[in-house]
DNA sequence: CTAATAGTGTCTATTAGACAGTATGTT
DNA sequence: AACATACTGTCTAATAGACACTATTAG
């Protein structure tokens, strides 16, 4: 038999069925004034989610995602998506991560690939649909369970998640969710696999620049790498560390009650 | 209408047909002899092939897989795969990327993901199926484009990917396939995403012990390094890194024409 | 003037890179 | 003895961390 007659004699029919669906993780930074003039604003990271119109998870948020398309590349679905919820075309997209379990959805069997999308939220001028809202992020960490609490101001919901350190089989770490009273499937497990991705990149890549606008003041910059890292830096460390990514203008921020802020582009190269 | 009522009503057969398949890069450290008896054997990797019995790609070499079945976690399919295929159970096993372009298999619509399997060649003494065999594998760099040459004393099967830089929209770097006469599907991208996978993991995490057997000498671990990173390391450099990574036993390898060197074993903690 | 951030100089500590030297078993 | 690797000491270079200092503006 050649492959010609192999495929025309071929039934995809006699395999079983499975859906294919993609969730996107869409980050942003968010900031929220002080109420001291003179203090900078505060950052945090803020991710977009949906509420659900339709069963199952009726009523509860969830990611952005959808089924795949027959007739599209896997990749193309959160792209189609994304311009649907936000607008925003040529936006930095990445997979994440895919998730498979029997049970992870009562309809029936889907396998979720979930993509990390960062933009600047800035850009995103047109009004988000009504069921749509950006959370702040706010992640603690405690031994080996890290809870996250997601605001949106009307809103708290959160769930915890434990991370088990596994010796052999499927990575190194276990993550599986242990409260969760408030996101649809296994959604919390996306959000922080995201948050760890970046965070693991973000230094030896130049990811960040996807978050920010054209131009930015090193100390907004900084903050956006502080909120990734989860962690403080130093002044002069960090300059020395991104001066070859940014380009200085002539431009400046002022009126912040201090020595205005010299403005910086994102150096491509 | 409930979410039971609705459940109850969803019928799965109204949306489109995808199959989902598993590819698994097993990957391993092969030893040539020099035929100097003083020299270390050289190391290489090597990467467990599949000559496909079957259409499509019929007697090309692939890499080990099959279709997730509609009653098995994701991640368990890589598993019983893995067993069928070497006998080996409790591997290693890491999620590399999910791959869906909607032609890239030549039956029905096939979403697959891969995963990479890291293991000690001297483990597998059970006998390999007659259609399964080691490649060595040797990559070349050249700017933007990679070579990937199997060899398994008996065939030599090679290919090309194309590196390009995206600026945005779906990871850094585009891998694409230039030039496969030889591996099946696009298995090429595969290999490639877990060599790249391991290199950048390498250092910051313990991956390599899975590789090793249970007792070995510095320099072997040292050569296995040099393999994953694809650069020479100097010795004392490499013995301050990994110092707190193992533990030294009583044990000597004798034999080599050169002084003996010490047995150490993984320090898991 | 003050509070707050912007931006830089410099010292120190840590880590990485390099090289040379000593140690030792097999032929 | 000679060769090849094992293993260590130490110097230097590069990088990261810390702190202190100056600059500048809105109120």
């Amino acid at each position: 038999m050649t492959e010609e007659d192999f495929l025309k004699s071929y039934n995809p029919k006699k395999y079983d069925n499975f859906a294919i669906s993609t969730d996107i993780l869409i980050l942003s930074i968010s900031s929220t004034d002080q109420n001291n003039y003179r203090k900078l604003s505060n950052k945090s990271y803020s991710v977009l989610l949906i509420k659900r119109k339709n069963h199952p998870f009726k009523d509860k948020w969830c990611l952005p995602g959808g089924f795949v398309r027959v007739d599209e590349d896997l990749e193309d679905a959160p792209k189609r998506i994304l311009e649907n919820e936000t607008n925003l075309k040529n936006i930095y997209l990445e997979q994440l991560y895919t998730y498979g379990d029997v049970n992870r959805d009562p309809r029936m069997r889907i396998i979720s690939t979930s993509y990390m999308a960062l933009i600047d939220k800035n850009r995103l001028n047109e009004k988000l649909p009504e069921n749509a809202s950006w959370f702040k992020i706010k992640k603690i960490e405690d031994k080996d369970t890290v809870t996250i609490i997601l605001d949106n101001d009307k809103e708290m919901l959160s769930f915890d998640i434990k991370k088990t350190l596994k010796e052999k089989t499927t990575d190194r770490y276990k993550f599986s969710i242990v409260k969760n009273d408030s996101l649809a499937f296994d959604h919390p497990l996306v959000i922080l696999a995201g948050l760890e991705r970046l965070k693991g990149k973000v230094t030896y890549t130049d990811v960040v620049f996807n978050m920010m606008p054209e131009y930015f003041t090193l100390g907004e910059l900084q903050q956006v790498y502080e909120v990734i890292l989860d962690k403080e830096l130093l002044d002069p460390a960090f300059r020395r560390i991104i001066a070859d990514k940014v380009i200085a203008t002539d431009k400046y921020k002022t009126g912040g009650g201090h020595r205005p802020s010299r403005l910086f582009k994102y150096n491509k190269k």
